[in-house]
DNA sequence: TTATTATTGTATCATTATGTTACAATAATA
DNA sequence: TATTATTGTAACATAATGATACAATAATAA
């Protein structure tokens, strides 16, 4: 979880939000044949950890989730993926939350809702790198885009559920076909079989990979071509609207 | 969740319980070629729900949630698998709970813990009906399989919880290799293949299932025939531990 | 003892999917 | 106009899956 704009409000009751309940968001992001995550830097503290947020009394979970990301990322419509409870004792640890407080004036008790234990439910969300202006929740954290590879150390065990999200993703990539979230609307096959290079960490032989993504009939190949390389100019390819289940 | 002996002793404030964090678990057995449900019935109110329950502050989500499944069963080391987290406002519906405190010869304040909103996170259990003794958890309830066809009408949301946990089991099904968790130790490939059959509702061909889960190589075939049919007797089969990663 | 019955284990072939190599087409640049 | 890098796709090889066929055989009944 982080500490966000609605939080600097609740008591020491944390009243509105239910207790003990978490979400954290491993927001992706595809740039420069990379894989990127947004996480927040508290300042005056050097402490890294994932966006997050707490859910209102009224609200859905699932909305809530939406509204953490959002919030980060400045975009609606997200593609967003509950992948997994974080529920150990063993992660409750609430020394860097004290730290974060401590350096920004406050000085709470051991008794505040912030310093009690949470579940925390993982969401991944999937966007358009070249979409997204990372926006900070408040003046004392910052948002920025982080390579996957080079990721800072996180509070708690946040980098075990970036980890976490990235093998989630790894499986849903083939099933659910979700791996165009992370591109713009329109691409060609070279990017798309990059990402998903890049994702699976594995070569893919093109002409199979071509071959199969165009068998599943959800590319739409656009009149337009690519330009700017000093060869065969490739199509581009936009994501059909699909029929929902 | 449910209400069940841990429940009982708590105060209004449901003290030494995570606040608003629920579990449901869809326990699933595999009898007469019938998917199989274990549920609770309330005595005196005719209602049904999941077997369920509440984390202790000190307990780890996934102990909390064997520790249901053991309960019910009187088993222990089931397989159980966290599929979703249901949290949407409009399942909140207290008056279940509320009929069946009443019912029981309490008349419970609205403010009283159980009668607050909970967020659900469900985990599916696979078991091997033969082992299996369904146990009440309290007086005033009981706990038997229901055919997952012919299950009674469930309060709140447990109906759409048991649906999606199917859903994922026949997701995880090809993928985690996880059918024989609801056969006996030792089976035929006939048996196998009719619990395929039973989850994914549809008919395999039986030489296409024999080749692919013999080329798995996770099945050890035993010395021992099956006997009992007029006709040709079967391996049996038992399962390989798996080395995990 | 022998025929009958139902079901098993597996061979065989057909079809489809995937892995691999090859090569002509071509946009930008030199 | 030649060069370069990359594309689109054909062609073939291999592997996986779908489908049919049939001999083997445990229990039962004649």
């Amino acid at each position: 979880m982080t500490i966000n704009k609605a939080n600097e409000v609740s008591s020491i009751y944390g009243d509105g939000f239910l207790k003990n309940i978490a979400i954290d968001a491993v927001i992706f992001g595809f740039h420069d044949n990379q894989l990127k995550v947004l996480l927040i830097e508290y300042k005056r503290t050097g402490l890294f950890a994932l966006p997050g947020g707490f859910i209102r009394e009224g609200d859905d979970l699932n909305t809530a989730a939406m509204q953490v990301v959002s919030e980060r990322t400045g975009l609606q419509d997200i593609y967003l993926d509950q992948f997994y409870v974080f529920g150990d004792y063993a992660r409750f640890d609430p020394t860097p939350l004290k730290t974060i407080m401590t350096a920004n004036g406050s000085t709470p008790p051991d008794e505040h809702w912030l310093l009690k234990r949470f579940i925390s439910i993982g969401y991944y969300a999937l966007v358009d790198f070249t979409k997204v202006t990372p926006s900070p929740a408040a003046i004392f954290d910052s948002c920025e885009w982080y390579d996957l590879n080079k990721m800072p150390v996180l509070i708690q065990d946040h980098t075990k559920i970036v980890h976490k999200a990235l093998s989630a993703l790894r499986i849903n990539l083939d099933q659910k076909l979700i791996g165009f979230k992370l591109l713009p609307e329109e691409f060609t096959l070279g990017e798309l079989q990059r990402l998903y290079e890049t994702i699976l960490d594995k070569k893919l032989l093109r002409p199979a990979f071509q071959r199969k993504m165009l068998s599943l009939n959800i590319l739409e190949r656009i009149a337009k071509k690519w330009t700017g390389g000093a060869h065969k100019a490739p199509y581009l390819y936009r994501f059909k609207a699909q029929a929902e289940d």
